[in-house]
DNA sequence: GGATTAAATGATAATTATTATTAAATAATA
DNA sequence: TATTATTTAATAATAATTATCATTTAATCC
């Protein structure tokens, strides 16, 4: 079993343990979260699992991705001035790497951050239980393109 | 002059030097921007002017905030389900600590992103030129007022 | 100091992403 | 297979922000 299909079971058993119906159109949704590695939207969600089921309601795309958030089975990035993108792939904080251009979301592995959080924690006497770590730039295929 | 008259200062010299007139009501809302550490929302700001001029629209303190942050004077830091706040005292990329319950945010004076951004450009080949650090938690106050 | 003019204000409409509502359909269970 | 609570699809509502536009005003020039 591969890191998506794995992915895929732990969503299934997560919203089957918590009472929740494995419908068509949920099943396809959550395969899509539990492979895209490119942090789709939901629109884009939308898009693909219409393909399948031409009559799904974007509604449906945004509720059922609610459930998997408040299951922690699917990171949010929520922007500014864009849609937000979603990570069901590895639903765990981590930095990314993020192109102004074509809006492109790269994960970045580095994990410097158990140091950091203790840091801000003695700083600033909060307790932390999150963080959200963005880079933006251009990706090398718009940086290329801007020559 | 202190580092807030500083900011106003900075502030009056650039929207003077890009021709942008210099109104009551945008001098009002510079004075807070710059001199707030409470990373204020647009309401909070209006909310703030109105004791002053009264008749001020909504519309306003957002379209001078847009102007500021055209021209960099002011960060803004933009959040899923809550309105965006404003940093007009600091508007350089800084992490922030940002209590989950009163929604206060705190400023961090961590600065080991050099290395870290050197990293992510080089594990994704991304140009970067701009950053978001921000950590979730409980501040003092709030982990009290939970116990 | 007063006339000129481009920009700013205030009031309100429009937009966009997301959430709520509800009648009809359906997955899970007995 | 019948029952029932959940889910779906369609659409209305919401909330933050942006756009529009008539009126007002800051800055500039004489």
């Amino acid at each position: 079993m591969n890191v998506s299909e794995n992915r895929l079971q732990t969503m299934l058993d997560r919203l089957k343990s918590n009472g929740y119906k494995i419908t068509p159109q949920r099943m396809a949704i959550i395969k899509i979260l539990s492979t895209s590695i490119g942090h789709p939207s939901v629109e884009e969600i939308y898009e693909q699992v219409k393909k399948i089921f031409p009559t799904i309601s974007l509604a449906t795309v945004y509720k059922n991705i609610l459930v998997i958030k408040e299951l922690g089975e699917v990171l949010e990035l929520a922007f500014a001035n864009d849609r937000s993108r979603y990570d069901g792939h590895y639903p765990y904080p981590h930095p990314h790497a993020i192109c102004m251009e074509c809006k492109k979301i790269v994960d970045s592995q580095l994990d410097i951050l158990q140091d950091f959080t203790q840091k801000v924690r003695e700083e600033t006497g909060f307790s932390i239980y999150n963080h959200r770590i963005d880079f933006f730039g251009l990706c090398p295929d718009c940086q290329r393109s801007k020559q």
